[in-house]
DNA sequence: TATGAATGAGGTTTCATTCAT
DNA sequence: CATGAATGAAACCTCATTCAT
């Protein structure tokens, strides 16, 4: 037990410096010898633990979605209703850029290797279909419950994380002119009255 | 004059060839060599039409960028009233991922480098402040013409950008999963609904 | 005397691993962790038994050395004629190359590295001096016995070691087209016809 | 033509030392970089010319192969007697090992690669396979003329080699203790009376 | 202008060896 | 004795950039 404590120790403590460095440096300026240095290791040791370099990239984006999968996740479960978690759901969203911008440099840098890195892609798509699933999930629920019509909840999970996105992206391509939380809590307000649910309060 | 045509047609020949290996090899899999190649022509002329492969990158996502914001635009100024031209650019933005799927391709492996090469950001803040000031310059004269309440149109050209930045990526990631038209066009009609333009033919 | 001789046989382990190694993946391309695989072991314990790699090396073509001498030798002391240790010696030679292999495959790994190697190359001279010197005593018994002239046996160990090499080697590397036993033979039989000694039956 | 010269001539350089190399320190101790050093250029400008290491050291061996093909064969073409031609081919092939000790070294670094890669073990075959043509051939020769029985010329090939190889790698182990040269020709002699080819003058 | 040979720094990866446990 | 994580030097190879032609 210890021993694989250990290593998954390592090996996360690898994952992290490697993190460090995209934000830093850039998945293309970054180096092994960047990663020793920011972990306080030697390069070789690296290997000890990792395949290669690509096996390395790899897991670091699956921990980054894993996590961003949680954040994301995090305070939606505790609620119960449908119109209740989609709200929470889509606010998380459009927190990530700013509570945790790093992980949306990451992301960037991994998806521009995407379209040229087929295992990439695929985890790339898995992450994002998981999270649209949650949504769907809401949305079924709603449907049963006779809140909302099976017709409008076409593509709103897409929708949704596209803005999420979108927006994030575009915030983090221009903070001063973009107001990320402006727009995404107008476009929350849009769905809920698309779902026909009447927000007394539209924001104070 | 017919030098610097020539000089002009060079650097078009090898801004397109370095297009191409982006979009088929990826930024970083990419050496000035494979662009040689693609252009057919040395490695070393390149430096006569370019400091460095720096510089050449520069001009290739403005090139990429200046085409784009022309697509975008190209059946827009023939309109005259506001919504049309609102709905045409979106429909415009939409059709981006799929009309012109390399555009996207580019982009992508571009955004990840912007947060470490402040030119880069700046050239693609830019790119998206200027499109979306186009849209602000409609609804502004919606508002003129009584059409638009102020405050109706505040994140409008945000949101819509985000959502046809978002549904591209995740189309490009996902083509099986995402119906990224579909969603676009739902997002269009709330839109029009929210600047209280009722459409009779939802989708012809 | 237990620890002695477990620690002579914890080296037998390890050498007899790296044996299999070298023939496996060759000299070039076998690391200590191959071996350490092989045998078993950790690569550590190794440097308990062997000062380092050059030094297990060494130890592996001494004991390779040393196996095969035994194994030429095996049936010859057996015999009393002069003219049937020297058949029997030459037998055995020709026989190396195809009961066992490996030791060839071993001993040309090492042949290359000898001439920057003066101390392996002095362990191999010595293990062909060794052996020449073996067949040098027969014949000098055959002359003490008056069967051979003393002019006749000079080359004659170097001549039969050569020809016992070459054709091992030549069946390595095209086990097709040489047929080592058949000339092996033909060499037997000038040799015999040479000293003098008449074969009434040249081999069934 | 001129710029094909210069790229054949390159080539040659870096096989040249690259040859030196391999005498010098040995095929497992030689790096690229000293390969560059002896040929006084960059590291990187040996991949203009050679695809990688091992297509280097391929054409290495194959140009040794050649050019000690031409060695060998040189004087023997001038000879129509099939025993003149016999003998004179011996003679070269004997007298490699003293004339150009480089050549064995390096065949001796490559034999120990040989078993395991296929592609060389392929070209050390066809090397050797292709001298034993030249002899079967004049020994087919001598047959035609009434020189020599079919029976007789059998394994004759072969074992002419193999005593050259063996020989050689003996001499080189251990110069001091093998008379290669009064060995080989007592072997010449040997095989010329097997032929039934008296020698008047058995060498002076 | 145009070529492509040449450079050399720097990248990824391997590996003999050591050492805390 | 035994382990295997850790080191860091050095290997192979790539590539942006320069420059003689």
């Amino acid at each position: 037990m210890a021993k694989s404590d250990t290593k998954e120790w390592r090996q996360e403590q690898v994952i992290e410096a490697t993190s460090r460095c995209i934000v830093e440096k850039g998945l293309a300026d970054m180096s092994m010898k960047d990663i020793a240095r920011e972990a306080n290791i030697s390069t070789g040791i690296i290997y000890h633990y990792f395949k290669n370099k690509e096996d390395l990239l790899l897991q670091v984006i699956k921990k980054a979605f894993q996590k961003s999968h949680e954040q994301v996740m995090e305070t939606v479960e505790t609620l119960s209703s449908p119109v209740e978690k989609l709200e929470r759901h889509l606010e998380n969203i459009l927190a990530v850029p700013k509570e945790n911008p790093d992980f949306f440099v990451v992301l960037l840098n991994y998806l521009g290797e995407a379209k040229h890195h087929p295992e990439l892609q695929a985890i790339v798509a898995k992450f994002f279909r998981n999270l649209r699933f949650y949504v769907e999930q809401y949305l079924q629920e709603g449907v049963e419950q006779g809140l909302f019509a099976p017709e409008q909840v076409r593509h709103l999970p897409a929708l949704l994380y596209s803005v999420g996105l979108g927006l994030g992206v575009m915030w983090m391509m221009d903070p001063e002119s973009v107001d990320a939380n402006g727009a995404g809590k107008l476009f929350l307000q849009w769905m809920l009255e698309h779902l026909g649910v009447g927000r007394t309060e539209p924001d104070a």
